[in-house]
DNA sequence: CATGAATGAGCATTCATTCAT
DNA sequence: TATGAATGAATGCTCATTCAT
């Protein structure tokens, strides 16, 4: 039977589809791509844009849950490594990366146009949450191992690494200036500082 | 001639439809945002919308240049201040009444959308831009006194405070379950601790 | 104020608009009949038939509901006669008139197509059981008097009368050759003799 | 070779079709039924289909044509017959079953929307007349052996017997109380009422 | 012969913008 | 100055039909 080979081909083109979606959504936004462009820049007909997504809602929804499938799949790999704080650091150099691809930026900004879309939001609120819990998980593990600071809960620690990780990629989407490159080796620093032991027991 | 009242009138007016559509924009982004909907809440026909925003793109602009003035006030009204830290500390405990504001998120979120414009980008960087060097004067005054590190320049120290404010706000907008209030301390601990002096001479 | 003047207008246009799609939906049929050629018909913009009937849908329901009223006022007008027999021959008068005009057949055939819509077949079975309601009304005071049939019921007879002139509408509709003018006649003479008392008892 | 038995089973997936396409016309109207939605009827891709059919017109065609043989065949039963009557009466049991199979009412008022496409028209005006021809036929024969009225032509009266056929069926589709069953006795009734020969002779 | 992926013309509908009153 | 009816370009989406496998 040759289905594996349709199936394959099926899937491919797919995968074709949401790729020229993904650069056309970081160019123009989500409502400012019309179905039309990421046709011209898949070089597909609508019809088989519409055959593979039956709205376009559905291409956007697509892109997000391939990068939870990433982001899962980057948490299982993690999984074999034993010092976590140097899981914490596997975990920021793909923030690093991230933000040194071309098309990263933009898409996210064209995300957040789309938040008022219930679907995407919730989508993207399992994502971050499914980020934090990965960073809880290792910053609990290193609490155990009296490797961090236990002054505040390691949910809050995680959410703090969230807002880094989260400050570092905007930065690098909206000043053209700032080299995620260069600035990698701070932010790693600036993460290594706040999860030090020897904090002021005053933080609220 | 009454001329004075009118402009007064018409300024007002202005700054009312400048507030249904911040508060529009903020609920369902700016393409999400129908025009119809804008004048629906500010209460006026669109007629009455057009004579005072020829474009839809412009009560945007308007909206964010406001912004722009109001930073620059804001910048203005620190100039009394003597101690640089306390400065800093000034610019961030905006930032964190920002990030309680109801509408404030939303409309970051909403103005994320529109990078791809030009006009927005070109006065969102310039914002960006304007809001790096008021902290960049601050931290090269603290600079001056000695009150924080040296081993990186100070305007790649403001490019840091711009990720850890960003961060904050973005958090505060993503995650229901982050109190701005609560983190209100650490944040500004965080930031202290960033700018402290004692740190390895070795971030490149 | 202009209002009134403005609401007539605006009446009118929406009278001008239900015209060119009931002239269009007999020439194409409902679905056949799109919004362009409707427009094209009552010379106005797609923005403007839109501006007064959300939904394409939406005309068509309008021309119903016309029709629903007509028949209700007609109705009305018939209170005033005293003979049952004179009213039930000015109903089937109105056939008559109506199997003459030119767009009333094909407009009908137009809308037998929609029926699947289920706003369609609500309107229309309401319209549909008034008609009935109206005959079974004065063949019920006919009764009374003594002047027709009572080996079957007033409602069923309502019912007959139905087919009558459905029949007679239908065949104006298909046959070419047959003139509803010449038929008149025979209708009225029918329905008499359908209404007359002297039959046989067996009818179940 | 097997081609007798390829030609049976040719046309027996056809029928399978046009069966399927009945079905789904009833349901939806002809344009409101999808090809997709015959071919999920029908259990078959879409390339059959159109390998069976290859314009969706083609299947209505069918099966009115399929209608017409029918009525063409039920026509040559008849005449085994003797007496006029009898056949005229088996005409109209023909009709009261019709009326109270599932399908017929809502593929009559299916087929109604699409007699603005010629073909249609062509091939439904071709039966109405080849019906009406039937009715005459056996009307001339009553004629001759003075069983019917002689007031008006033979042709007339097949006409009007049309339209107590027609109007019969459209009530049995319109009015879910109608029972074509119980209303079968009275429309034989009306019909042999019609016929008769004792009319005033001022029909015009 | 059977399949279903691919096609693209066509359609209903939206919405920023104009302009007569 | 304020209004809102009118405009029409642009868009997402449907569906009959084709054709390579």
């Amino acid at each position: 039977m040759a289905r594996p080979i349709d199936a394959e081909k099926h899937e491919a083109r797919r995968l074709h589809i949401i790729d020229a979606a993904l650069t056309t959504f970081a160019q123009y936004g989500y409502q400012g791509a019309s179905t039309a462009a990421i046709c011209r820049q898949a070089q597909i007909s609508s019809g088989t844009f519409f055959h593979y997504f039956p709205k376009k809602l559905d291409v956007l929804l697509a892109i997000l849950k391939l990068g939870v499938g990433e982001t899962e799949e980057f948490g299982q790999q993690l999984q074999s490594l034993s010092d976590p704080l140097e899981a914490i650091e596997k975990i920021f150099n793909r923030v690093i990366t991230d933000a040194q691809d071309e098309r990263v930026p933009g898409f996210l900004q064209a995300v957040a146009g789309t938040l008022t879309i219930p679907e995407v939001a919730e989508v993207l609120s399992a994502d971050d949450r499914a980020q934090r819990e990965l960073l809880a998980t290792w910053v609990r593990r290193a609490v155990q191992r009296g490797q961090v600071r236990t002054d505040i809960s390691a949910e809050r620690i995680a959410s703090w690494l969230q807002i880094f990780s989260d400050g570092f990629l905007e930065r690098a989407a909206t000043d053209s200036d700032f080299s995620a490159k260069k600035e990698a080796g701070l932010l790693l620093q600036t993460v290594h500082q706040f999860l030090a032991i020897d904090h002021a027991p005053d933080a609220s």
